[in-house]
RNA sequence: GGCCCUAUCGUCUAACGGUUAGGACAUCGCCUUUUCAAGGCGGUAAUCAGAGUUCGAUUCUCUGUAGGGUCACCA
């Protein structure tokens, strides 16, 4: 069964893992499922200098979180000896030898810093440095200390097919010498990726679009080892929310780990990703992971660059918080409330109000309701309702606290704290005269839940003294 | 600078060459409700510019403009 769906993902370990490498793993990993096909994490580790200690436990902490499970890869192993290119030096080495065998590929004679000589002056004359026009002309025996570099054989201008972006090509000026292995003996990734992929049948390459002026010399190197390259998808970057940059570390990037500490549920984060750069034929946009695998086409890729918009992750995180089962949704809630708010009261509270209005974005807003066990501090001109005189605010208040005096502390419920307040509400020119400032007394919040749930909950003492403080 | 890619509402996007250019987020307005939020209903808002092909161009071609990527012993 040679047509078996293959992809990878190949993060380097150099740092923490954000939201664009997470949307390239997401993408080769909806078609392998979507093909019935095998998903494969290796790890690209060949680079000592940048490599950051935890790196790789990070990153496969975050495709846990979100639940993009791989077939292949370090932890559950597969036929390959290993899926990490520090491990599989050797096997790079072999491929080196047949290239060296053939005349394809020499060591480089020239030290670094005349190679800089080289670029330095090709700059200064406004020409494109190429190292070929360098190359040469007898090639020395490599001993491992010196670059290997690949000899370019066809200087041509190449022509390939993307899923994504359809007929290109490219001229030979994207051609040129390119190391194979370094100096100090770890391959480059021009080189490695494709031995890697080669070896481990890869079907299809998804990666970002940086790579497509490099395309030709991955071309040049199949050519010369004979093999048939294999279908390349390059996904269009994901922009920054105030630019038009490509969203970097540098320009609030954020660790995708972040947005599970900020309460996002990982299939809404999936979800926007997935419709960050894609989208379905049909005007569906809530999307559970099943019916993301079902739809999803490698065809229906966008071209250009999409924005960022945290707006819209909170609607769709949102929304799958509204689609959370009770049970996941008071697991969630208990996992969220701080410790000392995990009170028998509260959470069918919370149960209540997300099922029945769906008005918490992102989990964390339920740490926020720790106004119910502390008096919340705000500021006075939040009590009042729209243009309401401060001394009427005052006398509803007065009159609210009265009322609420005459309930005894055993039938404080919410039932009777509405059925005194509305009472008194129902005599004024708008409810909210009175509704708002008894809210805003008890929560301090802009938003919270209605003010006779958290009346019962504070209790009748409590409630009547957060009331006269406002006062 | 060389090479390469891209271009529809503010944003994400839909539209076999023929649509009143559709949807979603955001925004604005109204309704509902128990204040806010949430919910319901509705509004504003886009084919980068110029040629060409065609009876007809958002769609095809060319040029321009604008944006982006890439030119490492990084991936």
């Amino acid at each position: 069964m040679e047509n078996k769906v293959v992809t990878r993902f190949a993060p380097s370990p150099t740092g923490f893992m954000h939201v664009g490498n997470l949307r390239t793993a997401l993408y080769s990993w909806l078609w392998a499922k979507k093909n019935n096909g095998t998903f494969i994490l290796r790890i690209e580790d060949t680079d000592k200098e940048r490599e950051v200690a935890g790196a790789e436990e990070h990153i496969i902490k975050v495709l846990k979180w979100v639940g993009l499970n791989w077939d292949e890869g370090p932890i559950v192993g597969g036929p390959q000896n290993s899926y990490k290119q520090s491990e599989r030096l050797d096997l790079y080495k072999k491929y080196a030898q047949t290239l060296i065998d053939k005349g394809l590929a020499y060591p480089d004679p020239y030290t670094a810093e005349e190679v800089e000589e080289f670029r330095k002056k090709a700059e200064a004359d406004k020409k494109a440095f190429l190292y070929r026009e360098h190359r040469p002309e007898t090639f020395g025996v490599w001993d491992g200390t010196k670059p290997l570099r690949f000899k370019i054989e066809n200087i041509k201008r190449y022509e390939w097919n993307d899923v994504v972006f359809g007929d290109l090509s490219a001229g030979p000026e994207a051609l040129d010498d390119f190391i194979l292995i370094k100096s100090d003996g770890y391959p480059t990734y021009n080189f490695c990726h494709i031995v890697d992929d080669i070896e481990m049948n890869i079907t299809h390459v998804i990666r970002g679009q940086e790579y497509i002026p490099s395309i030709p010399k991955f071309l040049a190197l199949y050519e010369a080892l004979g093999v048939k390259p294999p279908i390349f998808a390059c996904l269009p970057h994901i922009m920054g929310k105030d630019g038009h940059k490509k969203l970097g570390k540098r320009d609030g990037a954020k660790d995708a780990f972040e947005y599970k500490e900020e309460g996002y549920l990982p299939e809404a984060l999936i979800n926007f990703l997935a419709l960050l750069g894609w989208h379905p034929s049909s005007d569906q946009e809530v999307f559970t992971v099943e019916e993301l695998i079902k739809s999803f086409e490698l065809e229906r890729i966008q071209k250009s660059g999409a924005q960022w918009n945290d707006e819209k992750l909170d609607w769709i995180n949102k929304e799958h918080i509204k689609k959370l089962s009770s049970e996941e949704l008071q697991k969630n809630i208990f996992e969220w409330l701080p410790e000392n708010l995990r009170i028998q009261k509260i959470i069918p509270l919370i149960t209540e109000r997300i099922s029945k209005f769906g008005d918490i974005k992102k989990m964390i807003e339920i740490g926020e309701l720790d106004f119910l066990v502390k008096q919340p501090e705000y500021a006075k001109e939040k009590l009042i309702f729209k243009n309401t005189a401060p001394e009427k605010i005052k006398s509803n208040l007065q009159q609210a606290i009265k009322a609420l005096e005459n309930i005894a502390e055993n039938e404080f419920t919410s039932e009777n704290v509405k059925a005194a307040l509305m009472q008194i509400a129902d005599t004024l020119e708008s409810r909210g005269e009175l509704l708002h400032p008894v809210r805003f007394a008890l929560s301090g919040l802009d938003k919270s839940p209605d003010p006779f749930i958290i009346a019962d909950i504070l209790g009748k003492n409590e409630t009547i003294s957060r009331l006269q403080k406002a006062i």
